[in-house]
DNA sequence: ACAGCATGTAAATATGGTGTAAATTATGTT
DNA sequence: AACATAATTTACACCATATTTACATGCTGT
């Protein structure tokens, strides 16, 4: 909690309600916030500001937020979540081939939206300096997606890989079964109270304890989810 | 990122906007950045500052591009991508015929620039240094774009060879498909959802193994991409 | 013009990852 | 201890993805 760096957010949306009120969120969760409400003073704020992370509404006034995307991560390359109601989810979106790092539906709630920019944050900081997570047992190399235990390789699945991934972006965090449904499987249809997510840690813990000495990197919490550790001493 | 060399990139470009962007996003990859307005006074930091890569627009307002690029060629011989409008692509830039080692079509994406200065560099790097590639079990020759296994010669095709020379340049990291794509087939359309990538990718297997005693050198990553590596060891 | 090879696409096949349901076991509570 | 609830395990059918095969087109060199 000492030297928790403070991000500037900023949040381009023409609905003056919705910035106030993401604005008043995202700062009481400690982020400095900029805003503007039509994309052509959004994108020159980008420019003068250099925001951490850039909340994006696709139904801009003034230009189609899309092309404001791509315009910013051809010429900027800030991370960027899009805000965008469910009916126009077009696969642009959906696969994120606009250059977005993730996508929010409206109406959110306060939680998801914050989840989101942190899991973003997380990713894109990490992979600004480091191309490798080495944890007292585990190694993981991004770029080849490769898993290490102990020195062993062990070849993980997509799923299983992106599991793994986000409990390493999370250390020693205790993290629900339904943020990490949303982090993983976004809103593709998995029945509400499905035990999926349970079985691919149970596939995930399978392939990282066979080799080792049957220890837990990921210890189940009772009632509220799973959290991942690789070293006895707990660190934030 | 201990011993990450620092590479100069010298920009010459008479749009100050596009010059500023380009210096913003490659000073976030890391590069020290040099620039210029107009050509005369590029090719003077050249001669001055001996940058590592030159990214040279075509439309300069005192010389000819192609003729700057023949220059810097003949009396520097640094690496150069030249930046180009779609609508003034000649042959001249599309065969490379004037020198440069590769293109970026206007407007282009920080990703894609990014892709292809990484790429340039770590061509002319190697080439510096080592005019061929020596992996455990395959053998390439740049320059006569030759090709052993096990000290066998292989015959492979103009994409084959590409492909291959691209996987050795990554070696280990997962290339996307679309990645793969956008290095070998560069804007030319392929169809979004084609398999022709993975086609390619099984005709170099399928001549690569047919020698050895049926090793994998490039492993289908499901769901994400492909990875080439040619040594039991893992290394970054 | 012809033969031969390289290339991109499409369709058929194989593979293995994925989600779910149901059975079993563990956990926490009274 | 007994119960209720939650987590794990197993099994399986389905589906997405990768591989293979085949083919039409285009290019090259003689």
């Amino acid at each position: 909690m000492i030297d928790k760096p403070i991000h500037t957010i900023l949040v381009i949306d023409d609905d003056e309600d919705i910035v106030k009120t993401i604005k008043g969120n995202l700062e009481l969760d400690g982020y400095s916030v900029l805003f503007a409400y039509d994309g052509r003073s959004g994108i020159d704020m980008v420019r003068e500001h250099s925001p951490h992370l850039i909340l994006l509404d696709l139904n801009l006034p003034d230009i189609d937020g899309i092309k404001a995307c791509q315009f910013i991560r051809r010429n900027f390359d800030f991370p960027i979540i899009m805000l965008t109601a469910r009916d126009s989810l077009s696969d642009m979106i959906l696969g994120l081939e606009c250059g977005a790092d993730d996508y929010v539906v409206k109406p959110f709630n306060a939680l998801e939206l914050s989840a989101r920019i942190k899991a973003v944050l997380k990713r894109t900081e990490r992979s600004m300096v480091k191309s490798c997570y080495e944890g007292q047992c585990i190694t993981i190399d991004f770029k080849s997606r490769t898993v290490e235990v102990h020195g062993k390789l062990v070849s993980l699945t997509k799923t299983e890989y992106e599991l793994l991934e986000l409990f390493v972006n999370f250390p020693s965090e205790v993290l629900s079964r339904e943020f990490i449904r949303q982090q993983i499987w976004r809103d593709s249809h998995l029945y509400k109270q499905s035990r999926t997510v349970d079985v691919h840690v149970q596939r995930l813990r399978k392939k990282l304890e066979k080799t080792s000495s049957n220890q837990r990197f990921i210890v189940t919490v009772a009632g509220v989810g799973y959290k991942y550790t690789d070293d006895t001493s707990v660190q934030t």
